[in-house]
DNA sequence: TATGAATGAGGGTTCATTCAT
DNA sequence: CATGAATGAACCCTCATTCAT
């Protein structure tokens, strides 16, 4: 990569880091391209070289920080000694849930508008090539699980949209209850779902 | 009522109706106050008169649907003769999610942005009297319940995440598959998390 | 008068004391017709009852206000044993300041849009006869003086100019100084052109 | 310069001649942006490149043509010979009232909310280097002057006042009278006030 | 590739005025 | 006389997008 390109992923990266900080500080409606170009230090007409319009550059984040916080969780459950699937499942949901509390702002926007299509869409277009997949990742984990559960897939799709759904409304709402408190409700549903799912 | 407040309740419900197919037909934010009024047959300053702003008039929206979803699902289940409350759920669900498939562009207007913070101000504060109370309705199905649940609220409320979070990417998206296609797969999971719940 | 009558009067003066309590608390221009309205406790059409707009207003809250300024000046005047028309004016000019000085919100407001035309016209037309006729009294004042001037309505005029902008200036921006330093300053004015105006 | 800074030039001064234009023959409050762009052949956004507000354009407008008031005054004076301090004022205050005679328009924006807080600082912030500086052409005049006056600042205060403040009520309202007519008056009464501050 | 001045449609909102009651 | 719901023109201002440089 010569100085060249390097200065030209220097803009694009700078765009990607401005408009996440703005859109976490500020909301993404709130957040107009003249502020993140302007943050950003580029020209207004540079940011039509790189992306389409900021609703581009979002699902950008939202691809890279999912993995992130993906592969985050999966690195920590490796230095766990965990065997089960449903323990492995219980402990990756704790742990993305706790360090969304810790960012609820990144929670804010990467749950905004965000479906279960359009997630997919992105962690597929969007990835870049360095990061980790987690579609992956959550495949290998029922391969090596002795129990087996008919359907994972959906199961996972099911166990995905209740904890997200729910624990968005807990750490920015504090409703029904603060997380800490909804964490255990959450593990027995989750544990309710597995079990109707087992085969046995 | 003089002929005054039968014109005032003319405009008010004209500017509802108005919102409610604009908002669904093509986005809350695609939508102006300048369409919502030309639509409505009123004048601009007219719209103001009676709400603040857009969000306003949405925000009453939600309230009144999410009201009447429930007392059509409650006044159908009236007439089954289903004892248990697993399987009173079920077919709530169920037939609340099959209403929504018809009209997933209201499905669309009152998942968005919604969340069970702002749901439950919403049906505190907007709904108008004249409408049923479907959190009482809830209340009563489990007091008749022989089987008990311990934290039935906060168990509720994550089969109304689950549900409704899933339920909105399988209708509107087809994600990860059509809803006749998730229903038992949701069905499943439900009895899963009740089944965790139960008081022994 | 009427009990009826009586009560015309009574909504015409809530809107006058209500438009000069808004006026020279947020400004003429910050102030809406329905601001005052609401606040007087009338409908918006028994505005147009009684003012043509409020600028309308406006003009007869300064005729009725100057003439109390000069009222209350002459009334203190008549208790001091002043001979000379020199002190006399002096005096006069004094006392209305230090008035303004502790009312500078009315100040703003008849100062504002004032001249000499307008205030003539005012005092005029708009004047209630059961106030004092203040251009009486500088008449009478000049009559009774031994000193005589030439051209005194001329020489009143410029004075009364200079007083009138350089003290709204001193009073409300403090430029270019507090009132209590500019006063002796004013007074070596006022005392150089009249003694230029004395007849010999 | 590129051909963009003049460019950028052009649309700044077809706004502010325009603005002038448009100000002076209809009201400042008269005025609508959309007014002034139209007119000028801009578009409107462009309005708010250059400019804050109305107002902004307003207080940049007054300083100019203060300056350029005095400034012309000036030149002529240079062309007299007229040694006495008294005789210099009164030449000044005679040609810059009858320059404002000519361009009573002009008077009337540069007059209305003008006060001397505004105008100073109008003069300090917004007057572009290329002008001259006409508090230090005062304060020139009275250093090369024989006859020496205490506070010579304040004096001229309240000179200006009132020969701005009765100038314009004669030229704009012929109140009291024309200004042929009160000229010789505002003479007798400047130096009267100059003769009280005489330093014998 | 990079710039940033210029655009202008369109947004939300206010408010003086009217007129049926 | 009195009301106040309704009007709709007019306001200011933002901002995504373009294109000459």
């Amino acid at each position: 990569m010569g100085k060249w390109d390097a200065n030209k992923k220097l803009k694009r990266d700078s765009l990607l880091n401005t408009s996440l900080e703005l859109f976490t500080s500020q909301g993404i409606n709130q957040t107009s391209i003249s502020d993140i170009v302007k943050k950003a230090g580029v020209a207004k007409g540079t940011f039509y070289l790189y992306f389409k319009d900021k609703y581009d550059i979002r699902n950008r984040l939202i691809a890279r920080k999912s993995n992130q916080l993906f592969s985050s969780a999966y690195l920590a459950l490796q230095k766990e000694h965990i065997s089960s699937a449903e323990d492995k499942v219980i402990f990756m949901m704790k742990h993305i849930l706790l360090e969304l509390q810790e960012d609820s702002k990144l929670l804010a926007l990467i749950y905004k508008d965000l479906s279960w299509g359009l997630f997919k869409e992105a962690v597929t277009n969007f990835s870049d090539d360095e990061d980790n997949d987690f579609l992956a990742i959550i495949e290998t984990m029922f391969e090596d699980s002795p129990v087996k559960y008919k359907d994972h897939e959906v199961m996972m799709f099911l166990i995905t949209e209740m904890v997200s759904s729910s624990g968005y409304s807990s750490i920015i709402y504090k409703q029904p209850m603060a997380l800490e408190d909804l964490l255990p409700e959450m593990e027995m549903a989750v544990r309710g779902i597995m079990k109707s799912y087992e085969i046995h």
